[in-house]
DNA sequence: TATGCCATCTGTAGCGGCTACAGACTCAAG
DNA sequence: CTTGAGTCTGTAGCCGCTACAGATGGCATA
């Protein structure tokens, strides 16, 4: 198969990743430096696997560091699968939490926004609740 | 009743609050600069109110600028309580999404952690997915 | 009075993960 | 030869804190 050198731009069309985040990438070293024509950076197909790896890793909520770690472990046998197992159920269970975290807020909101639809209270719900002194911590 | 001066570091011990973030906040101008006894910020139960406010807001997930529109919201009557319903609305509307996003990302993780538990595919099912081209955005 | 020791002070820099410039250059087409 | 798009480097900004360093302040104890 021909591999044929592509530019920033084409590599960015083809991940659906910025320029700017491409060359940050490469500058915290998560993307290897890629010779130059010229003074241009000439990529591969390699590059763009890689950096479509990354950006779905990215989209599952994955940290630059996971990522990382991800990417080393890619391609590694048997032992690397337990490996990334581990990364990504504990990756699950910090999801899982925020979603909590989010569902806690969501019912506030509502309850807040609805007690403002019902509302003949004196003075706003939401301000009301957002005052009322619930203690340190 | 009486409101006794007290410092930063026991507004802190009240609200919750770091000192370093009553401070920031401060800097910000999302609470106002106290009076100095000496060189020490000197705080009242206002400030215990206020800050606890913005504690709370931040709990419900309310971005800074959020909060500082909410102060200036509060204590302003009917017209103001509906301009409070609004922001939350938009803010529960954002709170939502996020919570759709999560999911989705528990979605994949989860599906791909049990995939490798099951698995006797050849390589780690994770990683598979994580280098399948879906294409561009 | 000297000595600790904690609390507080100011100022600055760092985190993650980008994003947004400014100002220089390269390169192909018209 | 000029124009325009693409690319380059370098730096600074965003949010919401957090973490220092190094100088004071004020109180209790020896």
């Amino acid at each position: 198969m021909a591999d044929p050198a592509i530019q920033i731009g084409e590599l960015s069309r083809r991940t659906g990743c910025n320029i700017e985040t491409i060359r940050y990438y490469e500058r915290i070293g998560l993307m290897p430096a890629p010779p130059r024509r010229g003074r241009y950076r000439s990529y591969g197909s390699q590059d763009v696997g890689r950096l479509g790896f990354v950006r779905r890793a990215r989209e599952l909520g994955f940290t630059l560091d996971e990522v990382r770690a991800l990417l080393g472990l890619a391609g590694g046998g048997p032992a690397s699968c337990a490996e990334v197992r581990t990364l990504a159920a504990s990756h699950l269970t910090d999801v899982r939490a925020r979603i909590a975290d989010l569902k806690r807020m969501e019912r506030v909101l509502a309850d807040s926004v609805q007690a403002c639809d019902a509302g003949e209270d004196p003075g706003c719900p939401l301000i009301q609740s957002l005052y009322a002194d619930r203690g340190p911590s």
